[in-house]
DNA sequence: GTCTATAGACTGATAGAC
DNA sequence: GTCTATCAGTCTATAGAC
């Protein structure tokens, strides 16, 4: 299924795969190349190092998390309530494929704070000041909600949606009896949820 | 300030910054000595290995973030409402004190799910079935809340209580501008809104 | 471009003196 | 108990053949 992609296609997406996994430190070249099927040294050939390739997957995983919902948080013509179903539907869509995204992106900046923001391009972009905010500010000040802001929503869209995905192991061996398919349900269950709480919050009536 | 402490102590100190600091893979032993003021050897007299001074850390840790609130949750003799109160200021205050242990935690379980669910005892227990759980089921049955259950809710509030610690680093670059005073302001008001919106959920009436 | 072989550096762990 | 010195293994990276 992979015999007409490149090998930097190849390596680059066997490093997403074990990156992902196993994190910066505990992540081998060997087992980079090997998930690649290719030798060790062609790794090298192709990216000279184990960090610039990191580099570039810690850039393409920044991209991939918050890329997501960028044009959808920036959106003039979507109104509140069925923006927040699309955001959380999309946020659980998308983190349940690939679940290993989110926790390595914060603990590799947990790791080396400075390196992932400064050298992989994080520095100055700003979540304020986008159309959603505007949306939930405005409805906070027409519900007269009080010591509410739009972060603070915003924070629990994300927080409620990528938390229990990151959590799973442990969900899974916490809450006995939870196999694949009860975890399954509670999650498309919370895809519902979210946004009925989240519209809770802000006194959106449907 | 250390100085009437035990070496063994001093060591495990070491241990569980540079571990919480770095996660098992990126993490040194000649840090850890370091940062203990001892020598490499000493680790190894007093704990053989890398491996087991992680594991005694990992059991310290997950005890740790459990730990916290099984009394709280189990408890009978306080209501609902207040203990969803407690329960969040006792979470955030811990996790502000100690904001790399979840991501530690979580990271660990993903980079190597197996070892840390069986080796470091954390198979069999079940977080269902707790009297708060209970507390919860009665007041949705009172209510006649649909398609809510206990654990959703408590998802909810470990959730939005651990998220935004967690994802410090990121908020504090992504929403600019956002010094520590302003995280300070935006957790501590957290501390008061959370059990607002999870009573808002169950319709708790205050 | 792709391989084998190996250099060179780092890391965990131990031997042995005190 | 604590140290210095060092080993043995592992890892990244490269040289060089094809």
């Amino acid at each position: 299924m992979e015999k007409d992609i490149s090998t930097e296609e190849k390596i680059k997406n066997a490093a997403r795969k074990v990156f992902h996994e196993k994190g910066y430190g505990q992540a081998r070249t060997r087992d980079i190349a090997e998930e690649a099927g290719i030798n060790l040294a062609l790794l090298n050939y192709y990216f000279r190092s184990k960090e610039k390739l990191f580099d570039i997957i810690m850039k393409e995983s920044l991209q991939e998390m918050f890329g997501l919902i960028v044009n959808l948080v920036n959106a003039e013509d979507i109104n509140l309530s069925d923006k927040i179903d699309m955001i959380v539907a999309r946020y659980i869509d998308s983190i349940s494929k690939n679940p290993n995204l989110p926790l390595f992106v914060l603990s590799e900046i947990q790791a080396n704070p400075h390196k992932i923001i400064e050298n992989v391009g994080l520095k100055g972009k700003s979540i304020a000041n986008n159309f959603l905010f505007k949306q939930i500010q405005e409805q906070i000040d027409k519900k007269g909600i009080k010591g509410v802001t739009p972060l603070q929503i915003f924070i629990n869209i994300v927080s409620m949606s990528i938390f229990p995905i990151v959590g799973k192991p442990l969900l899974m061996n916490l809450h006995a009896p939870f196999g694949e398919k009860e975890y399954e349900i509670f999650i498309e269950e919370r895809k519902a949820l979210i946004p009925q709480w989240i519209k809770m919050m802000l006194q959106i009536d449907e």
